[in-house]
DNA sequence: CGTTTAATTGATCACTATCAACCGTCGTGG
DNA sequence: CCACGACGGTTGATAGTGATCAATTAAACG
């Protein structure tokens, strides 16, 4: 389960077998969803290039110019933004069967740094043949649009969060949130690793790393989560989910045990 | 400027003569961008219904089927999102030439609610069929694309503010966005009407209503801009600007006038 | 190992929320 | 036309949350 390939050797024949749509692990949750086998072919005449980038490297970065899509086959990135003070601030995470890009689309020129926070691989999609592709194929087409609208839901749910939530709150829908995604996935939604650093998690959420620390901490000895490192489980997943949804000033009276 | 035909008459010949993309006022902001005169004849055919919206009313609630997306023809709206726990959220402002409901591509029912700011009217966009016009019309297919993309944008815009910025830096950004959206439309960008009340605003930006008034107060002591209900004029974008990027701890000592 | 980076924990401070009182404006109906 | 009421907005006093500053501790890496 945490096994990603240390080493994806001399390429070109594990290509021919693993990277199609087709035969890819992913392609219940990626861009092929809905397509039939044929159509699932076309797809790849058109997806043939695909790419490792090993942790810390940079997928693309702000400025650079827009061609292609990226659809994440192995491991994990975030993505950032960097402002004109040059502060720099995590704008999302991704995992596999999770496309990158979308952002740049309107201006044709990146918006984000992506980075990748392991040794991860990715499916290079040149976006004007799945333009051209999704005119043929109603099914790519919808499905395309599909996944652009969840990635505007997706930011629309952050918003909420940035804007109305507590911290507790904040940290506690994030945790829920990486669950239900790697449940989806096919992996334990109740014990994962962060592959993420609490600055970057902060960073995501608009607190600081010892807002983050302190609130695992905080978690933990409230029984809600077990901590290690990077290494968590959500021993109660119910009672994070509730924390979400406590209004501010409501009793939290009754318990709050520890410190 | 401020007329909103108060009285859209027994419409048909109305229509005719106003309700075509090709003659509206917004046509290079809205969809059709792009679309020769054939092209935008097809759009026009499939764009056949418009619909008025008072002040108060709702162009479409949350979890309602989605069928149309609409485009803000004249008005303005706000879109609204209602938590578990019956907290209202504004998540975004209108104004003519968007567009309205991408969210609710995905699951295929609205995330939001759209509420007119004031009386307004929009033009009903068929998505099925928009989709199947854009199969045919690659730049409408491009410039779709682009809207949508433009609305990611827009949202990591928000999130990177209600991350990071602190409330005075907020609004300055906030109000340097309005400017810049009503001069892309022709009308001043120093001088305009707040279609939306100061809580609309605060929920919008993540702060309360006392914030947002305690801060007009203060950037009009400070000159950058004048108030007086809902008439506002910018007298300094530039200082505005300068706000925006202000870094927290950065003297605020040199200047800091009346209190 | 030694050095660097990530994380934890504590003490204090600042920003903005909250609570509260009050004012002005608009719309309505007497 | 004026009085009333409701709503939106302003201003002040206080408090809470999370930031900031600082000091350790723990892990990762060469």
């Amino acid at each position: 389960m945490s096994s990603i390939p240390t080493q994806l050797s001399p390429g070109i024949e594990i290509a021919a077998l693993r990277n199609k749509c087709s035969t890819c692990s992913m392609h219940e949750l990626c861009l092929p969803v809905g397509l039939d086998v044929d159509d699932m072919r076309r797809l790849d005449s058109v997806i043939t290039k695909r790419r490792r980038v090993l942790k810390g490297e940079m997928l693309f970065r702000m400025g650079e110019r827009f061609t292609n899509l990226y659809a994440v086959r192995v491991g994990h990135f975030k993505t950032t933004h960097i402002d004109s003070t040059g502060l720099e601030q995590v704008t999302g995470f991704q995992m596999a069967g999770e496309l990158l890009g979308f952002d740049a689309i309107a201006t044709e020129s990146h918006h984000c740094n992506a980075v990748a926070l392991e040794d991860s691989e990715v499916c290079e999609l040149p976006f004007s043949r799945i333009e051209d592709l999704s005119r043929e194929i109603p099914n790519l087409q919808r499905h395309f649009h599909r996944m652009m609208s969840q990635e505007i839901t997706r930011e629309q749910g952050l918003m909420l969060m940035l804007g109305a939530m507590r911290a507790e709150q904040r940290l506690a829908a994030f945790l829920v949130n990486l669950a239900t995604r790697y449940a989806r996935r096919g992996y334990s939604a109740k014990a994962f690793q962060l592959r993420m650093t609490r600055e970057e998690i902060g960073s995501y959420l608009g607190l600081t790393i010892e807002s983050i620390s302190r609130l695992l901490t905080r978690f933990r000895k409230q029984g809600l989560i077990a901590v290690a490192h990077k290494e968590i489980v959500l021993l109660d997943i119910e009672g994070l989910k509730t924390l979400i949804s406590t209004t501010n000033n409501s009793e939290s009276l009754s318990i709050k045990p520890c410190d």
